[in-house]
RNA sequence: GUGGGCGUAGUUCAACGGUUAGAGCACUGGACUGUGGCUCCAGUUGUUGGGGGUUCGAGUCCCCUCGCCCACCCCA
């Protein structure tokens, strides 16, 4: 608002209290059932080679295209803040030849992203993900398994009712043909396309599949679905993991015109969004992604990994979940020169036990120190006037009911434990 | 990159082109000299986002600019 100071970037947000909270609850409730499936913590760094992200996400998606902060070095060298969280892994992965340990290999990172786009509800610039990655296992119980994870995820956090998609787009032998046979199809009707799908058309033509003009959904009536043009081993690689999602209860829809805007995946990909966000509705996505290690200079691995949207999920939280916010357990008012010194005293001793206590300020009223402690929320007040340190004890009133006692001094500490 | 909406106190918002830009909440103090919340009283808070223009006079109208929000594109 007053433009002469600093603010924080577009599309840059602080996170705060009282939202902090809820994002600690969800990097907890992450970790929790990431760990229950055997996926430990990656901390790749933020910035990479700009190649890195070049070569996987794929040359003209608009992500490499006019997304990438991308900046020289010192040195020279052009480097990138990662627009998404896959791609590091997998260096990481080809770096340190953890091919060599006995697959599958399961990891999972947390932290921001960076996409230089126009903000708008639920997209930033610099947004944060958590993301999980399994490398080694070609079966559709490891895609199962991720989407598993992701739901026990949903619904611990408070989520339980997303809607789950997903899609097989087919491997290298079945795509080609597939995107023909698209070709061919809009042929004739490229006249009753949008501008945009006029453009991808050429480019990238699964996309017109998800346009949102009407003219275009009109056109694409009738047009061939992935599914029915997968190879066989396609084929029954996405009939697997169906199989096994009906078997876990996870209720999903196939979405046969879902696109991804990544390059690098193959077979499945999934997707699970929320009626309650705005225009950017994906909670989570991801898929499989066979072909990117070996790409990577790795050997052939197949893989399979998911990105949640954190600010997307807590946006959700905030609106569906009531959060309690920390309080301190006790307040210490003091009254005089010598209270502020014993009370400082006493406080230290209380806090060395990991209980929150708050400190009033000795030289101010007790009516003073009394409204903090009610703004604080804090449990319990304790009162060190010139009577008390007489007295070798302390007062004590609980703000919830006014209830009113007295402690030893020495007893203070005990006397919290026993409360918290 | 394109389109639309909006910028007034810490915050939520008022103010027909016309005096010194107001109110609720919040904050500080008091009524209650050592007991919070409720009530009452008093007090503090502004480059009306910034710059230019029209006008006797601009928070209000016009232009430029910056920022925020929403949507397209695309995506988590």
């Amino acid at each position: 608002m007053s433009s002469g100071r600093y603010q924080a970037l577009k599309g840059m947000k602080d996170i705060m209290p009282p939202d902090i909270h809820v994002w600690q609850s969800v990097e907890r409730k992450a970790r929790e059932v990431f760990s229950a499936f055997g996926f430990r913590e990656i901390r790749p760094p933020i910035v990479e080679a700009t190649g890195v992200f070049t070569r996987s996400i794929g040359e003209n998606t608009d992500i490499v295209e006019k997304e990438m902060y991308t900046f020289e070095d010192k040195g020279g060298r052009s480097i990138t803040l990662r627009p998404e969280g896959t791609a590091p892994v997998v260096r990481c992965y080809v770096e340190n030849h953890l091919y060599n340990m006995p697959p599958p290999q399961k990891f999972y990172y947390a932290g921001p992203m960076f996409r230089y786009e126009r903000p708008q509800s639920g997209r930033f610039r610099q947004f944060y993900q958590i993301g999980a990655e399994c490398f080694g296992s070609p079966h559709p119980a490891a895609d199962a398994e991720m989407l598993s994870m992701l739901r026990h995820f949903l619904s611990g956090v408070g989520l339980p009712n997303l809607k789950f998609q997903v899609n097989s787009i087919g491997c290298e032998n079945c795509r080609p043909a597939f995107k023909d046979s698209l070709v061919a199809f809009f042929a004739e009707k490229i006249d009753d396309l949008c501008a945009d799908c006029r453009r991808r058309y050429g480019q990238n033509p699964l996309r017109i599949l998800d346009c949102k003009v009407e003219g275009c959904r009109e056109a694409r009536k009738g047009a061939p679905r992935v599914t029915d043009h997968l190879c066989e081993d396609c084929r029954v690689h996405f009939e697997h993991l169906l199989l096994l999602l009906e078997k876990l209860g996870i209720p999903h829809s196939v979405n046969p015109e879902m696109v991804r805007g990544l390059d690098y995946y193959t077979r499945t990909t999934f997707e699970v969004t929320s009626e309650n966000l705005g225009a950017q509705n994906a909670v989570a996505a991801g898929g499989r992604y066979d072909r990117l290690v070996k790409e990577f200079g790795g050997p052939e691995t197949p893989a399979v990994g998911f990105a949640i949207g954190m600010e997307r999920v807590v946006e959700l939280l905030k609106a569906a979940v009531q959060y309690d916010l920390p309080r301190p357990l006790a307040f210490l008012a003091m009254l005089g020169k010598q209270a502020g010194i014993e009370g400082v005293l006493i406080a230290d001793r209380v806090r060395e036990k990991g209980l929150w206590v708050e400190l009033g300020d000795a030289g101010s009223s007790l009516k003073s120190q009394m409204r903090r402690a009610d703004r604080l929320n804090a449990q319990y007040v304790f009162i060190a006037g010139d009577d008390e340190l007489r007295a070798g004890s302390l007062k004590w009133k609980r703000l919830s009911d006014s209830a009113e006692g007295e402690v030893a001094i020495q007893g203070v500490v005990d006397f919290l434990q026993s409360l918290s």
